[in-house]
DNA sequence: TTCATTCTGAAACGGTCGTTTCAAAATAAC
DNA sequence: GTTATTTTGAAACGACCGTTTCAGAATGAA
């Protein structure tokens, strides 16, 4: 054949996805980009197709990549009260410290893009009932095995966890240093066990 | 003195409010406004200094209608746990029906601008703080009067019903049919009296 | 080595951005 | 009615936007 690609896309994802993540869709230029990941404009186009197909891509990238992440968490916490507190632990400690911006791009992309785009509409949707459905089952789980006492039907509880969980993540992408991360953990993990 | 002022200050922010709520504050462009609220670029100029500053005055406008809204609920509610569900009603119902767009604009500004802008975030943060400081003392008088059985620090409760609210705000964004308020909303009133 | 194919880098495209300018229109005071 | 002050409307500004183009560099096959 001919010449071999000299950029690596998953890289290049890595890059845009940051970048998106930090100053948003709008207010990342394509000049942004090509600066950050050191390809060429003709490059990009050729294997993303525009700026937004580039957008979807480095989104649902972050998706699978938090997917994993809770799905993790779930699959080697002991007991499913461990598992959401874990959840609230990782929002507050860790992530921060692994060199990503602050927030979550999923949550930024909802207030962004509303119902304006249906593509990405859907890739969040998709996305906020996948985790939704992790947390369900842990839920399940807990109950049967008696380490959640609260009988409230688990999917209603795995809801209300998830927007706690959504609504911290908004105040900690203004406020990283939010002190009160550990209280809210403590009040929903007694609301598992009243 | 001289001629006077053509258009009514009040009304050209309440659209500008409507414009950067719905399409966020990159989105929206100087023509948007200009296009939405009849005037000329020179008023708007004269009058708002530029775009980020019409943007903090809307933003600074809906945060004043937010708290007085959240604070009329409090003043107006029989018990402390109605005004919480109330928070919770409004969300699902009675605001898409006044024609305001979906979501909250103080939310969107969090996503969009994060800690980009010392200014916007400082107003976003009394923003927060001033609600949370409402719900924190309805709370502290329900425990007062026993209409609240939960003895945990009613400002640790406070935090944690606001970022569930925040949680379903963000949601309803996206899928403004989400129909699991009431539910989320019935397991946290269950977290005030266990 | 030659040829065919693919990728790259840089320049350029028209359009839109936020903002400024300024002459003409309007009005309060005299 | 004249004057002084302020607002308005329209045009224009340079900068940046997302995107396209294409000659030339690079590389696998013959």
């Amino acid at each position: 054949m001919a010449r071999q690609k000299e950029f690596n896309q998953e890289e290049v994802l890595e890059q845009a996805m940051r970048l998106f993540w930090e100053n948003g869709y709008k207010a990342t230029s394509i000049r942004d980009l090509l600066k950050a990941t050191g390809i060429s404009s003709s490059s990009l186009y050729e294997a993303f197709g525009d700026k937004r197909g580039l957008f979807l891509t480095a989104l649902a990238r972050f998706c699978a990549l938090e997917q994993a992440s809770v799905a993790q968490i779930a699959a080697s916490a002991p007991t499913p009260p461990v598992f959401i507190e874990q959840l609230f632990t990782q929002l507050d400690g860790t992530l921060p410290m692994s060199g990503f911006p602050r927030g979550s791009l999923a949550l930024n992309a909802m207030a962004e893009f509303g119902t304006l785009d249906t593509d990405v509409t859907q890739l969040l949707l998709a996305h906020y009932f996948a985790i939704a459905e992790i947390i369900h089952g842990a839920l399940k789980r807990g109950q049967a095995e008696h380490t959640i006492t609260n009988p409230a039907p688990p999917l209603h509880l795995a809801y209300t966890i998830l927007s706690t969980l959504h609504g911290v993540a908004m105040l900690k992408g203004v406020r990283p240093d939010f002190a009160y991360i550990p209280a809210v953990t403590r009040v929903i993990l007694s609301l598992l066990n009243p």
